[in-house]
DNA sequence: AAGTGGTCTAGACCACGTT
DNA sequence: ACGTGGTCTAGACCACTTT
């Protein structure tokens, strides 16, 4: 009885009427993944039990795990043992590594210190509209910050986000802060970044970007043009970035 | 009975004594990834059903499922519905994507022309030994290569082979035979590349590198710098690229 | 002791591909 | 019709954390 039952009155809820069928468990994934679209757990804080759940949606605690595996493997959710499943956050040191892929020649990873150097309300260009998959002219919110480590200015950024996301975002807000741009994005405006895709090319470093990071105009830099993403698979962020590869390479890891 | 009783028998095999214990399912991973190890099942060949590793390991089928979901998972394995379980095989354009990361500006990704410059058998240097897990002055193979797009020169390799694992690799065999790199060497030495680390840079272009992918001397080119592995996490490959970034760039995602 | 996720089992049925 | 992997269920017990 359960099975077939639980199937229909769940996908019924999608009512695409000739839409391919899929499998309950990829049902439940996506009904948590809009329980985290809306926020209806934040991170940092534990969802409901599998047994909760399971009684919840009608299906079988085996059916909840595996729909929470995968979004514990796509790195939605942490789980802990006799703890509970918890949303991944950004104020942990394990996701800022995902995420800043910088590492030095030797030694170990040191935090990054960040500096804010401009935020402003400005008006999408063509470019950015069609990352941010918005309409031209849309505002935006324009940050262009720098990153050194150890003192030594490694990154410069320029960063674009939806303007509607982001009311109220300024130079003395983003100050005011200590910590990862992400961590401070999720607390203050409940975006959460989950995904982000990078386009990677070796340029010369223009008047600008030399002065900033404190080398020679045309020294070869590590250019990363980064769209990331939200639950939703929403673009909410375009960053451009110029990063000194000297003292500090790019890693990443492919299987 | 049969669970107590299957863990110990199997447990037992690894015999260290105060080893912490591993779960069943994990046992049987290692088995199977020892299996594709020593070569028991070649790479496109397909291993035992499900119910055929079930029994041969004496463990339920959804222990052998989870063992093979997660070797899946990390790509040693190939799941096909109603067809079976295969070993993963560089002759695939899917793979293929995972380990050439470069796409075009515009446009569809194009298969790669390989042409080698060289091939010769060398003493590994201190740097390369490291990478290697070699000692210093132990035989490697050394192979220069450039590999074009629409006929532009775009990548030049420098690749660095242990020299037990490949004897006999000479330019004519390499240039002998049309397709990846890694197939090729999959097939003809038995050696199946399944991670990868890289270090990405921004450099300058020195003479060598310049000339050979015709552009100016100094040109920013991004470095790549990558150690790949087989089956039992030995690394087997050092390559060092420089990449010519203006109609292509290297693609990452992260998640 | 109670609650959580982690592992393991056994059996049923479905979807896909081949014979 | 048969064999493969894919899904779902139900129940048992283990390992870890907190009360």
């Amino acid at each position: 009885m359960s099975e077939a039952f639980a199937r229909k009155s769940l996908s019924a809820a999608s009512a695409t009427g000739a839409a391919a069928f899929s499998p309950l468990y990829r049902q439940i994934k996506d009904l948590l993944v809009q329980s985290l679209d809306r926020g209806d757990w934040k991170p940092g804080e534990a969802i409901p039990s599998e047994t909760e759940l399971a009684q919840r949606f009608q299906v079988s605690q085996g059916t909840v795990r595996k729909a929470v595996d995968e979004l514990a493997a796509e790195n939605l959710l942490i789980r802990r043992q006799g703890k509970g499943t918890f949303v991944s956050t950004h104020h942990e040191a394990r996701v800022r590594f995902r995420f800043l892929r910088l590492a030095p020649n030797q030694g170990e990873p040191q935090p990054a210190e960040s500096q804010i150097l401009d935020c402003k309300r400005v008006r999408a260009s063509a470019e950015i509209a069609r990352a941010l998959e918005l309409k031209t002219g849309d505002p935006v919110v324009a940050i262009r910050r720098l990153l050194s480590f150890a003192g030594l200015p490694t990154v410069v950024d320029d960063i674009f986000l939806p303007g509607v996301l982001f009311k109220g975002l300024t130079v003395d807000l983003l100050n005011g802060h200590s910590g990862p741009l992400y961590a401070f994005l999720e607390t203050e405006f409940g975006i959460s970044m989950v995904r982000a895709e990078e386009k990677l090319r070796a340029v010369s470093a223009n008047a600008d970007v030399s002065s900033l990071l404190r080398i020679l105009k045309d020294t070869p830099v590590l250019k990363v043009d980064r769209i990331s993403y939200t639950y939703a698979d929403r673009p909410v962020e375009l960053r451009m970035g110029h990063y000194v590869t000297d003292r500090y390479y790019y890693r990443n890891s492919m299987n």
